[in-house]
RNA sequence: GCGCUCGUAACUCAGUUGGUAGAGUACGAAACUUUUAAUUUCGGAGUCGUGAGUUCGAAUCUCACCGGGCGCACCA
């Protein structure tokens, strides 16, 4: 075996396990473990007036957490997909006969924390008084040999958690087996899903898939990811939104349909935004954004029920109150509330003003809608702690939604906001063939001159709403931001199992096989190269004498037990 | 992309005006048959992110690079 480059720790696991096959001990058995019960069953059920049957026999599998050895009786904790149990180990228990192998040796010396065993044994209560299981017989299942990182616990007091957030996001595996709080807000994540699934399919609606890769993204405003198929031979793009796909099912004639859809965008990354997330879009036939709005309230109560059993959340230091009804501003509402001006009647000269003396950056390409929604985006948006409606914004923001049935220049559009940050965005969709193609014309204007987001004119989604698109209520609601809030996550990263992160790059180009053609035997040439000698050049560079010496000291060091090369061949190495 | 900040043992962290790299846990050896952050004794463990520079001497000061976090910009 190579331990090159390991550290002591783990090389003392790997001979942990050379000597389990030495005795016999295969550390990683194919057979099935008949596991009946969780560790978490056996705490709730324990009663030590009437003890249930099968808390008699008991058999349960997990990863060793903690051992305390004593002597010839040992406690450790058993960590199982449901929990912690402690278990109680006596040597004469393991090892009824003369032979106390599996107790002093496999137990106390070749187990380690980290490692998945199983054991059957019977709960019973210690005299300290914690409910334990004694273990009669126990079977490595898994042999771990890299270690984990250390969490004590005591009175609710985490000591020396891992909590390096390179190290967690990097390795997920590690964080989720040490961090309780993380695998539950994972739970959480998927609880979330499942609650709003069921919601929506209470109501009827048909959950579907729709093309990740589409050949022209749409749907709305972001630069995306771009890949090309072979045999098409063509470009194809992650998708950054589903929603026209989803209205081509609704002119199908299916008047309720879903997606959570894996969305790209190649954008900035921060702790809102992942360069993959999710969303959930619904569309339901016959239905306008106010219907809409009230579906979302709904929704998103029960989700919060669902959760914590109640309409509060905790976030940091704030408590999010989810209970209907939420409170509801227009954007010239919400704008004359936060900077006390009325911008309904002004002109784009006026509001060009109004935006200056409010200190909000603009420049002259922007539109009428696009100073609007800088203002909002700079005075109102991060005042919404509590979930709040935005309804009603301007028409050159939105190319997908309706105009608006009784104001000019606005278009009937809702966003959700809470803790200062969009959690959904909706419409009375634009089904008007005519509307929707001048709508699309007019973004190829702003892409004309330069803007990256326009959206790109969809003749396939065109031909399908000139067949008709009834009136349609559009939703999308962003499940990676509101998992943040009901598991109370500060980053985006805590909800997504393995967020996008930068690439670690290796120390150096590690290759030994510049050596190995110098006639360097493998591991003399790994070696070299831990030294700390990463060219020829270095090499030839070197005292003989010297690096003879290294290498012996790392043979020596690292009790690798190989054979030192002889100072003369070190010689022949540095002038062949 | 910009600014601030961090990177020391497997983990969490100390490390003073620049002077032989430390602690707790973990790991190894020993004791201990109901402990629980077990305890007691002894021991081993490090490319101080990487590379340059300044210096007799750098974990420490300077610069560049790599990676992370936070903020800004971008992302309606």
């Amino acid at each position: 075996m190579d331990y090159i480059g390991l550290s002591e720790q783990e090389i003392i696991r790997r001979e942990a396990l050379k000597e389990l096959q030495t005795l016999g001990i295969n550390a990683y058995p194919a057979a099935e473990y008949p596991v009946n019960i969780f560790s978490k069953d056996i705490l709730d059920r324990f009663d030590d007036n009437n003890m249930p049957e099968h808390l008699l026999n008991v058999c349960l599998a997990g990863r060793i957490m903690t051992r305390r050895i004593m002597g010839n009786a040992s406690f450790a904790e058993l960590q199982d997909n449901k929990g912690r149990i402690q278990l109680y180990f006596r040597r004469d228990d393991i090892c009824t006969g003369e032979d106390k192998t599996m107790y002093n040796t496999v137990f106390k010396r070749l187990l380690d924390i980290g490692d998945i065993i199983g054991v059957k044994g019977y709960a019973f209560r210690t005299q300290m008084g914690e409910i334990s299981v004694h273990v009669k017989e126990f079977t490595v299942l898994s042999k771990s040999i890299h270690p984990l990182p250390i969490v004590k616990e005591k009175d609710g007091v985490i000591y020396d958690a891992f909590s390096d957030p390179e190290q967690r996001y990097r390795n997920r595996s590690m964080d989720l087996i040490v961090n309780p709080q993380v695998k539950s807000a994972f739970i959480n994540r998927t609880r979330l899903t499942n609650s709003m699934r069921s919601f929506l399919n209470e109501k009827g609606y048909l959950e579907v898939e729709t093309p990740i890769l589409q050949p022209l993204y749409g749907g709305a405003a972001a630069r995306p990811f771009k890949t090309h198929h072979n045999t098409l031979n063509q470009t194809l793009y992650l998708r950054i939104a589903n929603e026209l796909y989803l209205k081509r099912l609704i002119v199908g004639g299916f008047d309720g349909v879903y997606e959570f859809a894996k969305d790209f965008r190649n954008e900035g990354m921060d702790r809102f935004h992942n360069p993959e997330f999710t969303q959930m879009e619904l569309y339901v036939a016959y239905k306008d954004y106010n219907w809409m709005m009230n579906l979302v309230e709904e929704m998103v109560e029960r989700i919060s029920i669902d959760l914590h059993g109640d309409t509060k959340v905790q976030l940091g230091e704030k408590i999010i109150d989810f209970k209907r009804p939420w409170k509801r501003y227009t954007m010239y509402e919400a704008i004359q509330n936060f900077t006390g001006i009325d911008i309904s009647n002004l002109s784009e000269n006026e509001l060009r003003q109004e935006a200056r003396n409010l200190k909000v950056e603009i420049d002259d390409s922007m539109g009428k809608g696009k100073i609007i929604d800088e203002i909002f985006g700079a005075y109102c948006e991060k005042e919404l702690i509590q979930p709040t409606f935005i309804t009603d914004y301007p028409i050159e923001m939105s190319p997908l939604a309706k105009k608006h049935r009784s104001v000019d220049g606005l278009v009937e559009r809702f966003e959700a906001i809470c803790n200062g940050k969009e959690i959904c965005n909706a419409y009375s969709e634009l089904n008007d063939p005519i509307d929707q193609r001048e709508r699309f014309e007019q973004q190829l204007v702003l892409a004309k001159r330069g803007d990256e987001e326009a959206m790109m004119l969809d003749e396939d989604f065109l031909k399908a709403i000139e067949i008709g698109m009834p009136p349609t209520a559009g939703l999308g609601i962003g499940i990676d931001r509101l998992t943040m809030i009901m598991t109370n996550s500060a980053s985006i990263q805590d909800v997504i199992f393995f967020p996008q992160m930068r690439p670690e790059k290796k120390a150096e180009t590690f290759d030994e096989s510049v050596f190995m053609e110098l006639g360097i035997e493998e591991v003399w040439a790994k070696i070299l190269f831990k030294a700390g000698y990463t060219s020829v050049k270095m090499l030839k560079e070197a005292n003989p004498g010297k690096l003879h010496q290294i290498l012996c000291g790392w043979n020596k060091k690292n009790k690798l037990g190989l054979q030192n090369p002889t100072p003369d061949q070190v010689a022949v190495w540095i002038n062949s």
